[in-house]
DNA sequence: ATTAGCACTCTCAAGGCAAGAGTGCTAAAG
DNA sequence: CTTTAGCACTCTTGCCTTGAGAGTGCTAAT
């Protein structure tokens, strides 16, 4: 049962698969990677393999193909002999990400596109979520009648501005003194808590209701209500490209991933923040829309302090090797250049 | 040679493909369409109309297809008598769209959403260019050791921010009183109009060089180096259930064409910002990866003052009745909305 | 000028056939 | 007991043919 030998066998089918998409049958097997076995043992081995749940066969008589199990398996492995794989486009990357050092925005940007480019996969970047973000300051502008617009500055570089309404009309002078107000009362603390103090004191100063802490609060309630923040998602052409995509339904399946954004950085955001790269293979994920996708993430931090998630998207039959790597190093960039920053 | 008959069957050909692509022969005109005449006169006329240049045959029996050319006479003639078709999802946008009144970018958002789930093509929504709003206020925050967050606003309710690197160290005191000069200098003018005068005033006053006011200028040109404004494109689930997106090259044109955002700012911040809708069809197009796809888009304004763009992307073959009446209305109502505030 | 009739062309779907690939099983060999 | 050789079997794939159907273009008649 511990035989090394049928892992050898099962490691051999995933490798000729990613790079091939062909079912590959016992033949090629002993052809390509020279084990000292007939193709016909192989034929039993890989019959083996199928009744536990690693292979599979389309039809009799065609080869076998691995499932998400023996995904599983491979990446599995090859976490534990980590890095083998060269690093050549590296270079290029930091080449690239380097220019972009301030703006966060621009870096994730950047980052989602050159990860689709290297991988042919989908690459997709999540700016830290809103929500956890500490405030470094907010600032109210008069906009127009009866307009103000908020922006909201957060220790992570975050931007978010809003124009809300307001009853009464204010004067810059009254927003320059409850913005000075909320910025002595919250600034420090996370979005999330600011927004449950918030309600708490709503609650008590019910009395208060025309003063100018009462607006101030009211502005903040409003203003809070943030969808979480913008998603990258970029490489769509890298991956109509594959000849997993060939059939329109599959093409369907992954431009509505793509365009449900708000459902991949539910997902994301869900993840815990571990340390290091996070491979979701095929049906291992929650979503049902991406049973058929693989998703191999990482977060990035500034210091010790998780920030948000990059990674790619794209086929189950993925090339995990090479994918890991790259999404492993270029997280790691973008922690080093936002803790030096 | 003015003969109303011919027309008539073009007109014929061209609604028949709109509805159903197929190619459509000369039976079915003389069925569908009761013309006094038989089968065998249609289709002398049909010969007629493709050596005009209107019609299009796949190959010998098959029937006729239109072109380009035929689909630029139908919106043309459409034109004339305008507003024939019925507004019934009307309703349901304004009500969409009505709650948004503030925030100029989510309005486009929830527009080019909107625009693509009626039409069933891609919507596509660009805000004001940049380059041409004018500035309303400019607020600099310390941000870090040597960074300075730039927040722009501009009458459009536009925000654009930027983190900058500043060689020397600068207070916030110092930040104020170079944003109060910033903004008692260039307020009200376009971006622009502030580009070109910084860079007047950097050739004049290089002596100056290390006042606060050639500091407030270099921040100045650096936060003015602006991307254009984003656009919204909505809707790729939406084409891809279309007859005429079922093989794969034309998927990955269409899907170019999104990625390729670029293209599309650059191609309707080119249009002239007359009134009314405007039609591109196929090849009319000068992106030459769009020759396959046409373009119905408006401008909408504040006032009188043309702000940007929305419009629909599709495959030639377009219901194009359907889609300039419900583009020109939320045009209209965008306009109504942002004139009204 | 219009129409009926007819031969012609082209596509499309279905069926049949042969080649090729890969399997599973059995029996022999190590 | 494990491995291997051999062979029959299955299933896909490509290719060809065939027939139906649709639509045309042309000619001759109205």
């Amino acid at each position: 049962m511990f035989d090394e030998r049928i892992y050898k066998v099962l490691w051999a089918v995933v490798e000729s698969y990613i790079t091939n998409p062909d079912p590959v049958g016992s033949r090629f097997v002993t052809k390509k990677y020279a084990f000292n076995l007939s193709s016909a043992t192989i034929r039993n081995i890989m019959a083996d393999l199928e009744d536990m749940g690693f292979l599979h066969q389309p039809h009799t008589s065609a080869g076998r193909v691995p499932t998400d199990k023996a995904y599983r398996f491979y990446v599995d492995y090859l976490a534990q002999k980590e890095g083998t794989a060269d690093a050549n486009p590296m270079d290029e990357i930091i080449r690239k990400l380097e220019n972009i050092r301030t703006d966060i925005n621009a870096l994730l940007k950047e980052t989602s596109r050159t990860l689709s480019t290297f991988s042919h996969y989908l690459g997709v970047a999540l700016p830290p979520n809103p929500n956890n973000t500490t405030l470094k300051g907010i600032n109210l502008f008069k906009y127009k009648q009866r307009q103000v617009m908020v922006v909201l500055m957060t220790d992570e570089g975050i931007v978010k501005n809003k124009v809300i309404q307001l009853d009464p009309d204010l004067t810059q002078h009254d927003l320059n003194r409850i913005s000075q107000y909320l910025n002595s009362e919250f600034s420090g603390q996370t979005l999330d808590e600011i927004r449950s103090s918030v309600l708490r004191e709503m609650y008590r100063d019910k009395s208060l209701c025309d003063t100018l802490i009462s607006k101030a609060i009211r502005i903040c309630r409003e203003a809070l209500s943030f969808d979480p923040g913008d998603i990258f998602i970029s490489g769509l052409h890298e991956v109509l490209g594959l000849p997993d995509f060939s059939d329109i339904q599959r093409i369907k399946e992954i431009s509505k991933a793509i365009e449900d954004k708000h459902l991949i950085i539910k997902l994301l955001d869900m993840l815990p923040r571990s340390e290091g790269v996070r491979v979701l293979i095929g049906a291992e994920n929650p979503a049902s829309e991406m049973r058929r996708l693989s998703m191999v993430v990482s977060s990035y931090r500034e210091g010790n302090k998780p920030m948000g998630t990059i990674g790619i998207i794209g086929p189950t039959r993925m090339d995990y090797m090479k994918v890991i790597t790259l999404v492993d190093r270029t997280a790691k960039f973008i922690t080093k250049i936002l803790s030096e920053r």
